[in-house]
DNA sequence: CCATTATATAAGCAACCACTTATGTATTCA
DNA sequence: TGAATACATAAGTGGTTGCTTATATAATGG
């Protein structure tokens, strides 16, 4: 791996709400209207955060309808990397579970 | 360990040069003198890239007269994390060998 | 003691980042 | 078909980053 494509991977991990995006996709596929629920942020943000993620190649889309499902690129080089330090990070306030008993699943 | 220090310190190591300054250092302690020939950069551009690695607590330094050595701290949460990085990267097309043959050392 | 060497730090600057609001484009559903 | 929903993207903005040049400080060596 050359140092140009370490430093793209490093930038895409490298931030709170990516971490937290990923944290969430560690356990399932998700969409854009859930992520903004989940870390109370806006649709376009989570968007752009997203474009990154896929940039990276972290982060694989599939369309679906109106909605883009996404969901970890388990098959990407430092995929084990990445779970580790994600397993160092404590589980998210707002969970999914919450979502449905808030009835917004 | 939370996500802010995840970030600080993903942020740290994510960077081409600094990982370059890091693959040095998991080699030898070095200066900063001898950054400034190794990697083609200016002095104060080094001394700013080693504040950064050592606010994250990535590095040591120690100083010896006029002379700021440098090394990898070892004893860092994340140190094998590191290493396992920088293994993945190609050793640096300039090298402290070069740099003794050269007489610079 | 004075010149040199090694380093830190400050100010300035261009590029980049993460957000915002606004808008366009599908898709679904009544 | 028309309203609502899900999403992408563009433009604008304030904050951050990584460099530069300039300068200060401290140690070494003649």
């Amino acid at each position: 791996m050359e140092y140009d494509q370490m430093e793209t991977y490093l930038k895409a991990i490298g931030d709170q709400k990516r971490l937290l995006i990923l944290k969430f996709l560690a356990k399932e596929a998700l969409r854009i209207c859930e992520f903004t629920d989940l870390l109370e942020m806006t649709q376009p943000a989570i968007s752009q955060h997203m474009r990154k993620l896929k940039h990276a190649g972290l982060v694989w889309e599939e369309k679906r309808g109106r909605w883009t499902i996404w969901s970890l690129n388990t098959q990407h080089m430092q995929y084990p990397v990445l779970i580790h330090l994600l397993d160092l990070l404590p589980e998210p306030r707002r969970s999914i579970g919450r979502l449905i008993a808030e009835g917004k699943k």
